[in-house]
DNA sequence: CTCAAAACTTAGATTATGTCTAATTTGATA
DNA sequence: TATCAAATTAGACATAATCTAAGTTTTGAG
């Protein structure tokens, strides 16, 4: 996805294309990787340092509201972000607290007796376990 | 379940029986609508103030460590937790972030492929949307 | 173009949530 | 009862996120 898509992505959903907010989105397309609002923040000014951390925070929440952005919440853990491309579902690293992506499947919607006056907006799956990296360790450690 | 089921599940995890940590499991048990810490911690200590925060929160990480308990983070807002009782997925209210259960159903299994070198320990389904008390609302306001 | 309003950004204070420390108490068991 | 590991405690500390009040930029009406 090149400048221009992400300009229109963001004028698209009614948000101005400003160079922090910008900066911000440019970041999550371009990583994959579930990034924290710390990280974001830290790396959009590491070479440009133009944003606040006020700034990063708001337009993280201007583009998660905008639906373009996704918001992971991890138990005991920073909220992790990413952008929101193709669905996907998330395994989530019961030692480490990684998010990773897990290929879409659809998921079993519930009856709309079981689902009653609720109005629904989206279903995920979230797979818990330990990621790749701590697999191999867990044997010997008992996971903490 | 009565107190001396409790104790038994308590000790059967190779937890001791102690009064704050009975009092944090009884109350979950009776209280099924996920409270927070900060709700347990103030529910338990309203008539018998023996137990202090740090207590608190330490058992809760003790009998979600346990497996009795679960842990089930929200975005933007405070954990909230339940005690594993049925199997159940869970809905989650956009707008006031209420916790609620959803009717347990088998959820599709990745691949062993998509899995790769992760070990899974459980999967669940999370809805969003708006809960029965803020859909009415919402037709008129931007969901916040 | 000009001006005012709206949108946006900012630094730093503040709140909310959760963890840690060091001292003390409890309770199982020898 | 004496011992010692487990559990508890108050309050300090840490971290994540939000708020505030002021300043800056963009937009759009006139």
């Amino acid at each position: 996805m090149d400048g221009e898509a992400i300009k229109r992505l963001l004028e698209g959903s009614g948000l101005r294309c400003t160079a922090q907010r910008y900066a911000v989105m440019a970041f999550l397309v371009e990583h994959a990787g579930h990034p924290t609002a710390a990280e974001i923040f830290e790396a959009v000014n590491r070479l440009d340092p133009r944003s606040s951390r006020a700034t990063t925070y708001n337009n993280l929440r201007d583009l998660v509201q905008a639906g373009l952005v996704r918001e992971v919440a991890v138990e005991g853990r920073a909220a992790r972000f990413d952008a929101k491309g193709m669905r996907h579902h998330h395994f989530i690293c019961d030692r480490c607290g990684e998010v990773e992506d897990m290929e879409w499947c659809d998921v079993p919607r519930p009856g709309s007796g079981s689902l009653g006056k609720r109005v629904l907006r989206e279903c995920e799956i979230i797979f818990r376990g330990l990621c790749a990296k701590c697999a191999p360790r867990h044997a010997s450690r008992k996971v903490s």
